[in-house]
Formats: C-alpha cells, structure tokens, sequence
DNA sequence: CGGTGTGAATCTATTCACAGCA
DNA sequence: TGCTGTGAATAGATTCACACCG
C-alpha cells in the first residue's frame, strides 16, 4: 500500500492540522494554496491518492477529507507510547496534554537515575531503565521518544529495538544506527537551526 | 548558488554531525553507507556538490570534508538566535549548552508574562514579549524558536516576522502563514508520531 | 461556470556504470 | 586494486491542461 508518495504523506499530515483547526464546511484546494503556499494542484493530486467521498462543487467537506486522510494514513487508531530520559526536554512531554487529543497515549516514562523518578510530579507512571524491555512489552508499546543525551542514544535505541519498538523519535543530535523495519525520526533543534542557515545560504 | 538539491542538504547536514563525532582520520563513501543507510552512490553525488579537496585513495579525510561542507551549507559563521514562549518546553532550551559549539548563540528569551519571566533561573536575558521588536533588532537576531501555546503562534510569529526575523522553528501544532524570504521548519513531536504510523501504515 | 480528478509532459532526484586516479 | 567523481539512464515527483461533474 507505499503508493503514496513520501512528500505527499507530508503534506497530507500537515493538511489533517490544518483542517482539523478550521471550522468551515467546505475547503476548496485554492483556499489551501494561499494557507498553505503548495500549489492547488498539487494539494489536487495529493488528495486524489485518499480514498472515499468528500468532494463537491464548492470544495472539499472539511471533516470528512480530514477522517479519510487520517484512515488512509492509518492515524485513526489510538497508539502508545514511552518517553526516555527525564532531563528537561523529556520531563516536560510528560505533561504535554495534547496528546490525548490527536490519539497518542503516553503510558509510561523510563530514566537511569531511581532518585529522579522519585522526585518528578508526573501524570504518567515512571520507571527505571532497568524496566524498560519489561514495561515495553507488556504495555505493547510501540514508540518511543529518545530524550537521553547523546552519548546514551545509540546503546539506548538498541535497548529500544531489542524491546520490540517499531519506532524512534530521536532528540539527541547523533545519527541512529537501526535495524531494517525500525523507523526514526530526528527532531533536534541544532539540525532545524542549521537546514535553515542552508536555506537561506542557498537561496 | 541554489544548485544543490534539498534532499542532497539533508542528509550532508547528518552527515556533518556524523563527521563530527567520529575520530578516524579517513571514511570511505561505503563506510558511511553502513552507518547511515544511505547508498554509497547516493553519498558520493552528495559529496560530489561541495567544493574543495579531501578526497583520497583511502577515503575522504574526515575533517576537511566536514569543514568544507559547513563552508558550502553557511554553516560556518555564527548565527544569533531567540526564544519566544518560556513554558516548559520554550524554557527547557535556555539551558541547552549545545548550541554555542554548534555555532548557535542563544541571545534572548521572550514570555507575555512578566511574573514568569522573574521566577525563572536563565543563563540567557528574559524580556517580556512587548519588548521582542526592539530586542530583535538591537541585537539583530535572525533565528528564533516559536514555543508558544498554539492558540498565539501565528500572531506572535507575524510579530517576529515584522521584527526582522528570517527563519522560524515552529514547535506549534499550526501551519503558520508566512511571506515569501522566511522561512519556517516545523518541529513537532505529534506530527512526528504521525509521521512514524503513517509509514508504518504504508509498508 | 465553479469546482475536482487525472493522464501526459516536464522537471528533479537517484541509481548505475565506468573512467580516472593514486 | 580500491577508491572517488560524474555523465547517462532510470525512477520519481510536480506541474500542466483539460475532461468531467453538480
């Protein structure tokens, strides 16, 4: 089912935001243009790769294109996941309320250091490292956002994988070795600081 | 000088970061490939786009060929930055020392509440959000960290936008309506986990 | 007519295959 | 011989242009 082009999943995820915060009936594609700045055709054709009815002659029914996108993209059933690594940056997705709302449910918190786990407020169950292949499985958790810093992140993820993570949302500015089948996203600000700085060189 | 091609940015930008934490003297095109995925083909072309020598029979020397990569990308001249909203997540990058060896320096941090702006420990100057306009220009930061509840991006980042700012790492679940010359990368750790079960989905 | 949907054409990126070099 | 570098071939994404529909 990979017929749908890398870029266009992109853009189809960016587009469920978007329609998910407007409360129109109906969105026609040159309105998503100049929200958007992709061209209307090409939000035309991403949208042609959606199955199901959702158009008419003045546009797009708004929450019945963002239901069939979340369906085709498989966002429609309720997932799992763990943060590790409670420093500053993990700590504060522990209470990051949104979420619930978009269908993710964070079930549980790993770090090294017992000490920290006893003195965080966290509505979330906190764990020590040591628990992580134990609590994965038996919880069935599916993702993981790898907040430990660098020179943890490798031996981490491995841990991870090992636990049967199927994905990995690295925080730490290292590139992660994994096995085929396992994914992983970097989302690290020096990177963003830098693709910017290249942008604007390169323009 | 736009020759370049945006994927081709991506991954040589990972691939600066891998440089940079290895210490080998030489790495082979295929030595890269086993650490990033990435075919050797594929790297080479990349390589191929950045000027200068560093290629030998025995692989590219490892630190000529970062530091000629940073030259090409801009990445080589220190960059000014902010950021704009201190709750957790805004307030958690004050204390990010990686950015200062990466080139970044952290210069101003921006909240609409003066009470939060006192209670807060920082290595770096807080000034209330009125005060964004004349701080951004005073210092003449280009960069900033969008950190604030979703509700308020796109007005704050118009503000940024009217302050003089270039590039915006937006951290809101929002699609920001910028003009034409700023540039904004979307970090966000929902659209992230979408990302992961969308290719899941489609695979 | 306003819109959408989509083959065909164009443009872009990736892969291949081999020349050139130490 | 084992590497890089690069034109040529392939594969992929975007844009275009127009048929079609309410």
């Amino acid at each position: 089912m990979n017929l749908i082009p890398e870029p266009s999943v992109e853009r189809l995820l960016s587009l469920t935001r978007l329609l998910d915060h407007l409360d129109v009936q109906f969105i026609t594609s040159s309105e998503i243009e100049s929200r958007t700045g992709w061209s209307s055709n090409t939000i035309r054709k991403d949208i042609s790769y959606i199955e199901g009815s959702f158009a008419s002659p003045v546009g797009y029914d708004r929450q019945k294109l963002a239901t069939a996108i979340k369906s085709t993209l498989g966002l429609d059933k309720v997932q799992r996941f763990c943060v590790v690594g409670l420093g500053r940056l993990g700590s504060a997705y522990l209470h990051y309320s949104v979420f619930r709302e978009e269908g993710y449910e964070l079930v549980a918190g790993f770090d090294s250091s017992v000490n920290r786990i006893e003195i965080l407020h966290s509505p979330v169950p906190l764990y020590p490292a040591y628990k992580m292949g134990e609590v994965i499985s038996r919880f069935q958790i599916t993702l993981a956002l790898l907040c430990v810093p660098p020179e943890e992140a490798q031996k981490t993820a491995e841990r991870l994988v090992t636990a049967g993570i199927k994905g990995i949302i690295n925080f730490a500015p290292v590139v992660l070795q994994v096995p085929e089948g396992v994914h992983v996203r970097n989302v690290n600000v020096v990177d963003e600081l830098r693709a910017i700085s290249a942008t604007i060189q390169c323009s």
